[in-house]
DNA sequence: CTATAAATAGAAATAATTTCTGTTTATCCT
DNA sequence: AGGATAAACAGAAATTATTTCTATTTATAG
């Protein structure tokens, strides 16, 4: 269900639109990562002309807020995907090349320096790429 | 010095163009990630119209050889940088927010498990993002 | 129920990347 | 060294992802 996502909508006192709330529901369905293209081709079934920049403006919003998460594929275009993961707990994600499905994936065994190289560490991000089992 | 980009090139017969040259020297001297149009402006000195299309082409050659990587920043321009650890060991690369140099980081406990969640691994990649020596 | 700030639609602009065509050039071979 | 050949080049033009802008609509707080 979505209703965390809502939930941490209203608290950061944005609304919940009829859009947002499609989009959201939409990658509940979809379970995998989608293009603004992607998502945009969904709503358009019901929303009648609901706009590319809506859905790239709701897309980032998603991100700041934690709700979604961008994710790298090859060619040129943007993927987002659901975060399911809101414990706050360290973690990282994993795509399947052939369907675009992504998971959590908690294990990370970064190593606990504070700097390397001299570099101060801010952040770092992994992705790791594999083939579901329903793709294998 | 990139006399070993060069070799790797050769070894795989592609031609070693003025143009190319150029481009890996442009790579060693800054010792940073560059856009495609960055390195265009600095070639346009000394190659009266070198033509952005040719970067382009050079760049993507260069990171399926293994000479370059690409790097994940703020904003929608891609970036590369040079991947200085061709040892065939796994590694990963650490990236200045602020001025965008790339060190090579050999540091990485990814767990050995052939399998997670379902899916088999095929790669993973880490980015760690810090702020460098000389940006503190 | 109303006021208001936020979100929307839609058009239009921007800018990154790719494709294409004809010309030039690095390299291999003799 | 010189010629043949495949690869790389320049340049223009097309494509397409993303952003910006303006006027209108809508969700929410009071």
């Amino acid at each position: 269900m979505n209703a965390d996502y809502l939930k941490k909508l209203k608290q950061d006192h944005f609304k919940i639109t009829p859009k947002r709330r499609a989009i959201l529901d939409l990658f509940d369905r979809e379970d995998k990562c989608l293009t603004p293209e992607t998502i945009w081709e969904h709503l358009k079934k019901t929303f009648k002309q609901s706009g590319l920049p809506g859905i790239y403006r709701n897309l980032e919003l998603f991100v700041k807020q934690g709700i979604l998460i961008r994710i790298d594929r090859e060619g040129r275009k943007r993927y987002y995907a659901l975060c399911h993961d809101h414990s706050g707990h360290h973690h990282h994600h994993i795509v399947c090349v052939e369907c675009g499905r992504v998971d959590d994936f908690p294990v990370c065994h970064f190593p606990d320096i504070k700097s390397t190289k001299g570099y101060k560490i801010l952040s770092h991000s992994m992705q790791i790429n594999g083939i579901c089992k329903s793709c294998q």
